[in-house]
DNA sequence: GCCATTGTATAGCGATCGTTATGAAACCTG
DNA sequence: CAGGTTTCATAACGATCGCTATACAATGGC
């Protein structure tokens, strides 16, 4: 209806987004400056400060875009899979080619972007960290329901099992980050796979 | 023979080491500050100078400090165990134990101390991973050992069982830092231990 | 005691950190 | 055109970064 009176905004704020959201992936929060920031989205600290607030909440906003960006593969693979053990071994190979996806950094952005920091940035930490717990719970849950429908046997540990399988998808992170190819990183998720407990049913 | 002259140092050099691995182990390399090293070593930058060169050789000293305390339990229960299979699984479980040993901070340090860097300190980072691949290539030799003398397939993806134990560590070691429990690890290498191949003899 | 040598504390170096005050530039409404 | 509003670039803020020049303290050899 009513044009918005004032200087409109120089810069795509969605382009500049994912050029942030590279950096921080690439080096991790505390090690991007606001000055390789706002280099990397070409443009001045008061453009980034007006349309992002501060680091911190653009780190928040970048980590948002990532999930329904680079990281909804994830989720998509395990909801679309009929069953736990389908949803993880896709799960796997899906991570295998995303980690090791050409014209992105290596490797996962909520697994790596919050290792090292000063005691002023724990929050950013636990923020991340709280990411990786609620991906744990998502493959405990399909696991339980399998257990729960005897796809899986009762006495499955479903806490050990979600546990193991976040252990391999950080590890094959850690690996990709390492340089580690992607043909490579499959052989891992297969592996990964041969310690299935054995249904009783199909 | 002849007494050093000079004013004697008036710390303990070893002391103070062993207090900067404790540090770097924490934060990281680049998030931990000249400032909070002479606080936890209680001494002043000069002679943090004078005793190390500088933070960067400090840092390898340091890791070289914990590779042969807290990081020698790997290398000796690898070389301890009589064949592949119970050298990784000794090592599994021996990692579950010291990653979540009180007294220090969780997982390893060579795995979590350079993940986020500045592009100035990308030697550091390839110090670590030089020592992480070092590791991985042990692992490796021991299953091609087994190879040779029949204890495995002739057949067996050495590379990829070397890669796969080598990301498993590393998951260990993040869930660690997230803050899993030893008997939870425990579980996760006793189900990591579940997918070795069908050996053809003892 | 005196000298040479080495370690220590104080203080500060230039550079960079995240962040912002200031004023000019670019838009909409009349 | 003028008035109101928002964004922009310039420049700089205080704080901290890794590091060091300087001066003093503490030792052994003479």
């Amino acid at each position: 209806m009513s044009g918005t009176p004032g200087r409109p905004r120089g810069f795509d704020r969605e382009a500049a987004l994912d050029r942030v959201v590279l950096e921080f992936w690439q080096h991790g929060y505390e090690a991007t400056s606001v000055a390789s920031l706002t280099a990397a989205m070409g443009i001045k600290p008061p453009s980034l400060y007006a349309a992002f607030g501060d680091k911190r909440k653009l780190f928040s906003e970048a980590i948002r875009r990532y999930g329904v960006t680079y990281g909804a593969v994830a989720g998509d693979v395990i909801t679309a899979a009929p069953d736990a053990r389908r949803a993880m071994e896709s799960l796997l190979y899906a991570l295998a080619a995303a980690y090791t996806e050409p014209g992105h950094p290596p490797g996962c952005m909520v697994i790596t972007a919050a290792v090292n920091c000063t005691s002023a940035s724990e929050e950013v930490k636990a923020e991340l960290r709280a990411i990786r717990e609620a991906s744990k719970a998502v493959m405990r849950a399909r696991i339980v329901a399998d257990t729960t429908t005897g796809r899986l046997p009762a006495d499955t540990d479903a806490d050990g099992l979600a546990t193991y399988y976040a252990a391999v998808v950080q590890g094959m992170s850690t690996q990709a980050v390492d340089g580690v190819d992607r043909a490579t990183l499959e052989r891992v998720a297969a592996l990964a796979m041969r310690c299935w407990p054995q249904g009783t049913a199909t």
